[in-house]
Formats: C-alpha cells, structure tokens, sequence
RNA sequence: GGACGGGUACCGAAGUGGCCAAACGGGAUGGACUGUAAAUCCAUUGUCUUUCGACUUCGGAGGUUCGAAUCCUCCCCCGUCCA
C-alpha cells in the first residue's frame, strides 16, 4: 500500500502545495500522521472540485498515513463565509442528512477503509458539535478565540468590508471548524488538517485552538484553489456544475468535461487529478508541446479520471459515444448501438402523437427538448447554421420533423453547434 | 426609530418625460480559423412573429400625463451613518 518517500515532496512535485506550517515537512517524514478533510454538505453530490482535497487523501493514504474524510453534518448547517461573498441560505437538517448520505458513498470510491495499519474513516462533526452546549462552548473553546484574532482573518475582512456584511452565524464558522480540528485531536489523534486554499484561515484557526488548549502540536496544508487558464470556474461548463455523481452529470459529459480542457491546463490536471509519476507525465508534457493537434494528454486525463470515478465501463461507453458524435457518421450504426451509445448523453422523451400528421414544427422542437429556451432562440441558431437533425444541417425555419424522420422509428439525434448533442426519444405507443 | 444613498435584462453598469426592448462592458450562444484547445474575427443575446408588427419588462401597488425606467403617493427590500 504505501509508496516510498516523503507525502510532502509529492504533493510539491505535483503542484498540490499552496501553503502549508512551517514543521509539516519533517513531521511527515519521520511520522504517520492522522490528517483530515472536511467536505460540506451543501449539495448532495461532491464536483470536480473537491475531487483535488479527495485525492489528497488518498494519495496520503498511500504513503502510509491514516486519513480522515469528515463530512460537516453540524458545520453545514451554519455555512461557511469562506470564500464568499454574501451571506449563505440557511440549509434545513432534512437536506443536510440528505447530502452528507450522498457524499458519504462517493468518499467511499476514493479511499481505503480495510486496510492494514492505516484504514481510511469517514467521521461527522455533528456527532460532538450536536450535543454542545453554548455556555460550555463559549467557556472551553470561546475563551481562547479574540475578536480581535477572528476579524483579522481574511475571510471575516472581506465580508466585513463588503456591502452585505456578515452574519453572527456564519462569523462563528471559524470556531466550530477549529473545534473539529481539537475534536478529532483528542479523539483519534489526529494532527493534520488540510483543504483548498480559501480554508487556510480557519485551518490555522484550528491548530491555534489545539495549542491553546491542549498545548499540542498541529499541522495545517493547503491545496491550491484549481483554476483554468480562460479565467473561468474550474469545473463549471455550460450546462452548470460537473459532479461526480453520474445521474447529475452523466458519465459522458463527465468526458466531454475532461476532454475540454485548455491546452495549458491539462499537465497541471494530469499532476492533480491522475496517478501518473512524474516520468509518465513528461511524456504527454511533450506530446502537447510537439503535436497539440492528437490530444493525447486530454485523451489520458480524461480516460483515467472518468475510469476512476464511474469505472471502465462507464468510461468505454463515453467514449465510443464521443468517437462517433466527434469522428464518425451517425448513419453507419445500428440502432441498438446508438441507443446504448446514447445512454449518457442527455436526453428528452416526447409524445408519439407530438409527430404525427406533418410533424412537428423543428422551433417547437427545440424549445421542447430544452436544447434552446425559446423559439426566437432556435430561429437563431437556425438563421446561424447550428442546428442539425440526424447530422443534417436545418436551414429552413418552418421545417417540421416527423415520424418518418424518426430513426428505425424511434430517435431524433439533435445536435446544437460543434459539441451538444441531444438525443430525443420518441414514444412507441401508439395513441389515437 | 432618524438621516442619507440605493434596487434597471444572466452579471456589472448607463439612462432621470417621447429618439427606450433600454447605451456600454463582461458572460453566454452560434459561425469562421484550428485540433471537440487557446487567441482572434463576425453575428446573436425579452417573448411571439418569415416580414410588418404585437405583447411583456427597469423592486411592488396605485396615480399624473396624449406618452413613464424617468414625475408624484404609499409600500417592500438592501447598504452607510446616527439613536
């Protein structure tokens, strides 16, 4: 299970390494450590971005480390002013139970619970900040928290400075995550936090607390915040967030996301995202420098980061369906393959009865389908020359689709532009 | 509770009686180039409509006016300062 060398200089090599305290280097040479993460349930699915920190855990595991994934089952429920801007919408406890059950299962993927010596946890901080009493809280850890010390955090600056301000809640974040921190201190020994950068502030927050309390010794690292180089969210495409969770996001544009990465990104993504060694990783370096156009380095990233998370057969089948939407004719396949093909890439069920007689109006289409928000939007796209049915390219606007355009009687294959394909199912029953 | 400032389209932001479906910027979408990349260039960006045009929109509700994002009244929300 676990690799030779320092955790610490892999993290360096791979770019992982924004910031970290001063001693953690030597700690986790010569120590095996108890380090955590802490994921929030905001939504019932993690994103590609949390998928960095995952890793993080698992490539620590790796080098012999015991790592903790907490989910914030107590913290959720106050928010955190990190990296925001304004004020968070309050989650109810229904949905953050929800959420912390989806998370759960997706940590499970990434890491180790079984084996020898340094099995992975998965812990919820709900289970000692639920049962906290104020008046105990404010005594044994409020004491050691200025107001001073906490305004002076980045975090709390930036809201304070900003127009909407911040609430009490959200200001006592920084506690509650520090009182994690003491908390799996003392019950599991554990001495590292780490997390994206924008959690620096309340990591340090935390190994100040274990100091004060416990005049113990604890570490803090931080990954850099991922970015693009087009200047826009990591992990956010057209169709909003990419999840890990292949009902959110299916499998195929789980690749298609992968696929698209900038050219000056993919060897940062391969370093964060995949296992590739250091010698592997100069290959593809030297592929994108030499000859960008075979994409080999995408092709890598993508295969390896969407076998990891949906598995080999996921993977085959998103790519199959993204060889023939991007290389080959629709025509030349049969339509069971097309079906199984299709299976990921979005798709709407319409009414037979929607085709009958002239058809349907190909504006009507669109809009129904969701691929354009309004017909004026479809007349667009149209005028522009992106719209294609069955791979062919739609230049009237008043054309209709029928039931004889229906391929082996039963799909519709929408293309939007150079890359969104939309796969209409057409009921087979037959009504009057 | 008081004083002041503010709420305009996806976002930022102009507009302070007609020339306003509303400048400009960003974002987004389509096209060209290429490699499912970037950069660049072009186009589009309220709804319905082939066109003409019609309809809805500038926090909400009323009002003034031939005509209101713009003026008046009340209300709601946000911010800053004062209590």
């Amino acid at each position: 299970m676990s690799e030779q060398g320092n955790i610490f200089e892999e993290f360096e090599w791979r770019g992982l390494l924004f910031d970290a305290t001063a001693e953690l280097k030597d700690v986790l040479a010569t120590e095996r450590v108890t380090a955590y993460i802490g994921f929030d349930p905001t939504a019932s699915s993690l994103h590609v971005g949390s998928l960095l920190p995952i890793m993080g855990l698992a490539r620590l595991q790796r080098f012999g480390h015991t790592p903790l994934a907490l989910v914030g089952g107590g913290t959720g429920l106050i928010g955190d002013p990190s990296g925001k801007t304004a004020e968070r919408q309050l989650l109810n406890r229904e949905q953050v139970d929800l959420n912390l059950a989806g998370i759960r299962s997706q940590l499970a993927q990434f890491l180790d619970f079984e084996c020898e010596g340094n099995p992975a946890q998965i812990v919820n901080n709900l289970d000692w900040l639920g049962e906290l009493h104020l008046i105990d809280f404010l005594r044994d850890v409020g004491k050691y928290f200025t107001v001073n010390y906490m305004l002076s955090k980045e975090s709390v600056k930036r809201r304070i400075q900003s127009d909407d301000g911040i609430s009490y809640t959200e200001f006592t974040y920084m506690m509650l995550q520090a009182y994690d921190f003491l908390a799996l201190h003392r019950l599991m020994g554990c001495t590292l936090q780490m997390g994206g950068s924008d959690q620096w502030g309340n990591i340090l927050a935390g190994t100040d607390l274990i100091r004060k309390a416990d005049s113990s010794k604890a570490h803090g690292l931080v990954f850099p915040l991922v970015t693009n180089s087009a200047g826009t969210k990591f992990g956010k495409t057209e169709s909003g967030t990419v999840w890990l969770d292949p009902e959110r996001t299916s499998p195929y544009r789980f690749y298609q996301f992968w696929m698209n990465t900038d050219d000056r990104d993919v060897i940062d993504y391969l370093k964060y995202f995949t296992w590739l060694n250091r010698t592997e990783i100069e290959v593809f370096e030297k592929s994108v420098a030499e000859e960008p156009g075979a994409r080999a380095a995408h092709k890598e990233l993508a295969q390896l980061v969407t076998t990891m998370v949906h598995g080999a057969e996921a993977y085959e089948k998103a790519l199959t369906a993204s060889q023939v939407l991007f290389g080959g004719s629709i025509e030349s396949l049969s339509v069971s393959d097309l079906r199984d093909i299709f299976e990921d890439v979005p798709s709407t069920s319409l009414s037979r009865d929607l085709f009958a007689g002239d058809g349907i109006g190909v504006l009507n289409l669109c809009t129904e389908t969701g691929i354009t928000a309004s017909n004026g939007e479809a007349r667009r796209l149209i005028r522009q020359g992106g719209l294609f049915v069955n791979g062919e390219k739609i230049e009237d606007e008043n054309g209709t689709v029928s039931l004889s355009h229906l391929i082996d009687n039963e799909l519709i294959l929408l293309r939007k532009g150079k890359r969104n394909y939309h796969l209409v199912q057409v009921g087979m029953e037959v009504t009057l």
